[in-house]
DNA sequence: CCTGGAGTTGTCCTA
DNA sequence: TTAGGACAACTCCAG
């Protein structure tokens, strides 16, 4: 046993700048030790070459090195149940103080209760704070209480509530970052050591100028320009970078559409918070009777993108390829999925979290949902999407399509596996069968 | 409690 | 060629 400390518990926000935690953390009294546990929970599911594996443990290479070079501390790196970490933590330091920001999927909420628990028990503070949003859980709802389930009145309550108090208030200076516990040799870990291979596919950095922001309204439907996205996700994701600094970004521009993408980000969250058990169940009970088809060797050519269906393949083979589908183009395939072959909307759900570098629990399960028509605000179940009118509308010149279905032309391209004609009909059928 | 207006992203058919 | 209505009601939300 030597001194007190406190710890920092970094899980997905992976950042030194505006980290609302980790400053409360290093303006506390105690000198700070900074921790990131890779739970075999978590990663025991994912494939030995998975990106985001790859991006989280760069990232944290880089911030322990920062700390080294410019601190004089380090960042501790463990492998394990988050409860056996901290148990042994606590024997090795007096720890009087656990510090960190919350994170509001179901998984995580139980784990951090567990850990509350155990640390209570030890006469251990816990404290956990609000960092990957502006506004989550219940602070947005209408005025008796209940949640929203309709987006543009959320919207316009956020931006009521926004624009009446200041809520982007940087949270520390950064001079407290010297406050890390100084250390020179903290546990590390190579991939390896958590049975992980280093991917070939990397998160690319984001762009985010004034001029993108701007212009985002114009752009961001057609998949074929570049920068017409921002590429922000996986960054919100694994927060390398802080809401509050994009948000500020985007309420510089005259134009709201970007701000409002950020709005739809925390819609999702409250519903996921509101509602955990939509990540199983159809948030409208009556679409869990819909008879779906299932048909595994179907499911197998929307996966590998050989549909027949060019702008249907080239979003799957953009997918499989880099981590990442234009937004457009994953309303298509889910469109297409849920309802020119009628597999379950929670198949494709499942194959988004294994592939999206960005995938975020509360976004899939509620975008899936709304293309399946079950969840909230969703799309009314006779709205199918034709996936020829749509390359036409936002893929005129084919360029997205060329670009990762180079082979349209050839006999070897195949047939359309459904017909979609035939297709919408039978959904039509189906779908008014299940909800009559 | 009642009421009226509105609800991310479409498609197809008809006149 | 193009514009407008049907598609299906239903629930949500604010006043």
């Amino acid at each position: 046993m030597s001194k007190a400390i406190a710890i920092f518990w970094f899980r997905r926000d992976l950042r030194f700048q505006d980290n609302v935690g980790l400053f409360a953390a290093l303006e506390s009294s105690l000198p700070v030790l900074p921790i990131f546990i890779f739970d075999p929970e978590i990663l025991d599911k994912l494939p030995k070459k998975d990106p985001r594996v790859s991006f989280i443990y760069d990232q944290l290479q880089r911030m322990r090195s920062q700390l080294q070079e410019d601190y004089g501390s380090s960042l501790a790196i463990y492998h394990g149940r988050p409860k056996d970490i901290f148990h042994k933590l606590v024997q090795e330091h007096e720890v009087k103080h656990v510090y960190t920001n919350r994170d509001y999927e179901p998984y995580a909420l139980n784990r951090d209760n567990e850990i509350k628990g155990f640390l209570t028990e030890n006469n251990i503070n816990f404290s956990t704070y609000k960092d990957q949003v502006i506004f989550e859980k219940d602070e947005i709802v209408k005025s008796d209480g209940d949640p929203y389930l309709v987006y543009t009145p959320y919207k316009n309550k956020w931006l009521f509530k926004f624009n009446n108090d200041e809520h982007l208030q940087p949270s520390a200076s950064e001079d407290s970052l010297k406050n890390f516990m100084q250390h020179s040799r903290l546990p590390n870990l190579s991939l390896s050591d958590i049975g992980f291979e280093v991917s070939t596919v990397k998160i690319p950095d984001y762009t985010l100028t004034s001029n993108l922001i701007s212009k985002y309204e114009d752009t961001r439907n057609y998949p074929a320009i570049k920068n017409g996205t921002s590429r922000l996700g996986p960054h919100l994701r694994f927060g390398t970078v802080s809401i509050r600094s994009i948000v500020k970004k985007a309420i510089s521009s005259e134009n709201e559409v970007f701000m409002s993408e950020l709005i739809w980000r925390e819609f999702f969250m409250q519903i996921l918070w509101h509602y955990p058990n939509t990540v199983t169940d159809a948030f409208k009970p009556k679409y869990d009777r819909i008879e779906w088809r299932n048909n595994e060797k179907e499911f197998e050519k929307w996966k590998k993108g050989e549909t027949g269906y060019a702008l249907i393949d080239a979003g799957m083979r953009q997918l499989n390829a880099t981590g990442y589908m234009h937004n457009r183009v994953r309303m298509l395939v889910a469109s297409f999925l849920c309802k020119h072959l009628l597999i379950d909307w929670r198949w494709g759900e499942a194959y988004f979290a294994e592939k999206l570098l960005d995938y975020e629990m509360s976004s899939n399960v509620g975008n899936w949902q709304w293309a399946a028509g079950s969840g909230v605000d969703a799309a009314p179940y006779f709205r199918i999407f034709n996936p020829m009118t749509q390359a036409d509308k936002f893929d005129k010149e084919g360029k997205y399509t060329e670009k990762w279905v180079p082979n349209i032309a050839d006999p070897s391209y195949p047939d359309k596996m459904v017909d979609h004609k035939e297709a919408r009909e039978r959904c039509l059928r189906v779908y008014k069968s299940a909800l009559s």
